[in-house]
DNA sequence: AATATAATTCTCATTATACGATAAAATTTA
DNA sequence: TAAATTTTATCGTATAATGAGAATTATATT
C-alpha cells in the first residue's frame, strides 16, 4: 500500500456515525501495525487533516473546513447558483427544498441547498452529501447529459450491469432529454416528488442540475407549469452567470501569463 | 520531500484567489519535475481531493465538501452552538454578526457564523476562515484559556517574540480572564466592535469562544449589559450541551467495546 | 483533414524513504 | 507511586516513490 493510499484510507474511516477513532481502531480496521499508523496520524495532525480529541481519539481536522471554504468561494456553480436558491424557494407555489447538484467523477453530490422554512420533510439531499446516481430527478437531470461509453462505464460502476436493464434506463433518459426536464416520485425519499433541469458548461467541465423537491401531499398537477417555468428561467440565469465567471477565470489566467 | 508532504504542499497552493492550477504551475511552484506532479495529481484526482477543470486546470475536489459535512454533523461545538447563533442575533439590541470560533493547533478558526440580515459590514469572520490569533475579542477569549509554556510557544509562533511585549499581552489577558469577557474595537476590522466569552470543554479538547460583532456606529454603552447577559447565558447553554454530547460519544465508544 | 503543439501517461534504473518490529519515553489511570 | 496505556524513537530492510526521457494521447492551429 502506498503512502497516499493509506492516508486516504484513514480519512475514509471517518463518517457521520463514526466521527472519532483511536490509533488502535485505525490499525485494526486497516490491518496495519500501529507504529505505522502513529507515524501517519502524526503527519496528518501536523498538516491539520486530523486533530487529537479527548481520550486518545482523533477526529477530522480544520483543513477540511478551510478547503471547503475555498471551494465555496470559488466553485463557479456554487457562485452562480447559490444566490438564486432562496428566490426559487420563494417563488415556488408550495414549500420546497431546492438543490444544486453536480457530477464529480462518477458521483453526484449536492453542493448547495435551500429549504423553505415551512418545508417539513427532511430530504436526503443536503450539501456535501453523495446522491444515488440512478434515482431521483436531481441525479437524472445530470446523468442524462452523459452519453456513449462514459455513460455505460458509469452505469456499470453503479451496478446496472444487465444489458436489458441498461437499455431501458438509457431509453428513459432519452425521453427525459427530449422533454428537457426530469420528474420523479418517491425514488429517493418516500412522500417526496422532485423536478429537475440540467445545468451544463462544457468549458468549465460542469455537469449539474437545479431541482425542486416537494411533499407529494402538497403537490397538485396544476402546480407543474409554474414549477417548470421557475426552474427553466433560473437555469438560464445560472448558466449565463457561469459563463461570465468562465471569462473572468480565463482573464485571470491570462493575466498570470503576461506577468512572465 | 516525502509523499505526504508533497500532497499537502500541492493542496496548499490553492487559495481563494487562486482556485485552479495546471500541472505546469504546480511543478514550477514546488520545483518538482512535472512527471512526478502528474503522478501525484492523478492519485489525488482518483481520491477526489482534486478534480480536473477546463483547459488542463485542476481545482479542489469534492472530498473536502464531503469531509466538511461530516465535521459539521459531528463537531460537538458546531452541534451545540450553531442552533443558538440566530437566536443570539435576534436578541442582541443592535444588528450583529455572531461567531463560534475554535482553536485548532495554533490557529483560531471560525466554525460557524450567523449574520443578522440588516448587519451591513462584511466582517472578516466567516466560517472556515483562519483568524488573527492576537487580535479581536473572538481570538482573545480563546487565547486567554491558555497558559504557561503552551501560551509562550503560540505567542512565539505568532511573531510576538519580544519578551516585554509578550508580558504586556499576557497581563492584558489576565485582566480579561478576571473580568470573564473580552471587548475589542477595530483590531480586526475598522468600524467594528466585538465582545466575546470563552467556551471550554477539557474532556473534548475544545477551546473556543462565542462572540458578537457590531458596527461601532450602532453601539452605545448602555447596550453592554444586554450584550454580556446574552453571551453569558448562551455560553452556559452551549457548554451544557457540549457536555451532554460528550457523554453520548463516550457511550457510543463503550458500546463499540462491548461488541468485541 | 493534417500538422503542430501541448498535455498526459508510461518505462525503467536508481535511490530514497516508508515500513514495521521492538525498545524507550511520556502520559494517563488506578 | 505503580501499572497500564499511549506515543515517540531507533534502525535495518524492502519497497515504493522518484525523475529523465520516450511514447502516447488530446487539443489547437492552419
Amino acid at each position: 500500500m502506498s503512502g497516499f493510499e493509506r492516508f486516504n484510507k484513514i480519512l475514509n474511516l471517518f463518517s457521520e456515525k463514526r466521527s472519532s477513532l483511536t490509533v488502535a481502531e485505525i490499525s485494526e480496521e486497516l490491518k496495519i501495525p500501529s507504529s505505522t499508523i502513529y507515524r501517519t496520524v502524526r503527519e496528518m495532525v501536523l498538516a491539520d487533516f486530523l486533530e487529537s480529541a479527548a481520550g486518545s481519539y482523533f477526529r477530522l481536522g480544520q483543513a477540511f473546513i478551510k478547503f471547503n471554504r475555498i471551494i465555496n468561494l470559488s466553485d463557479p456553480l456554487i457562485q452562480a447558483g447559490e444566490p438564486f436558491l432562496e428566490k426559487l424557494a420563494n417563488e415556488n407555489p408550495i414549500p420546497s427544498t431546492n438543490i444544486l447538484a453536480r457530477l464529480f467523477g462518477d458521483k453526484v453530490m449536492c453542493v448547495s441547498d435551500f429549504k423553505y422554512p415551512s418545508f417539513k420533510n427532511n430530504t436526503s439531499y443536503q450539501k456535501g452529501r453523495l446522491m444515488p446516481l440512478l434515482n431521483g430527478a436531481t441525479s437524472r437531470a445530470i446523468i442524462m447529459q452523459i452519453k456513449g461509453k462514459r455513460l455505460n462505464d458509469i452505469l456499470n460502476l453503479e451496478g446496472l450491469k444487465d444489458n436489458k436493464q441498461q437499455e431501458i434506463f438509457i431509453r428513459g433518459l432519452d425521453k427525459d432529454r427530449k422533454k428537457g426536464f426530469c420528474k420523479t416520485q418517491g425514488q429517493v425519499d418516500k412522500g417526496l416528488i422532485g423536478f429537475a433541469i440540467s445545468i451544463n458548461n462544457k468549458k468549465l467541465g460542469i455537469e449539474a442540475s437545479l431541482s425542486s423537491i416537494f411533499n407529494s401531499s402538497d403537490y397538485r398537477p396544476e402546480h407543474e407549469p409554474t414549477i417548470y417555468a421557475n426552474l427553466s428561467s433560473y437555469v438560464i440565469l445560472i448558466e449565463r452567470y457561469i459563463n461570465k465567471i468562465f471569462f473572468e477565470i480565463e482573464a485571470y489566467h491570462n493575466k498570470d501569463l503576461n506577468k512572465d
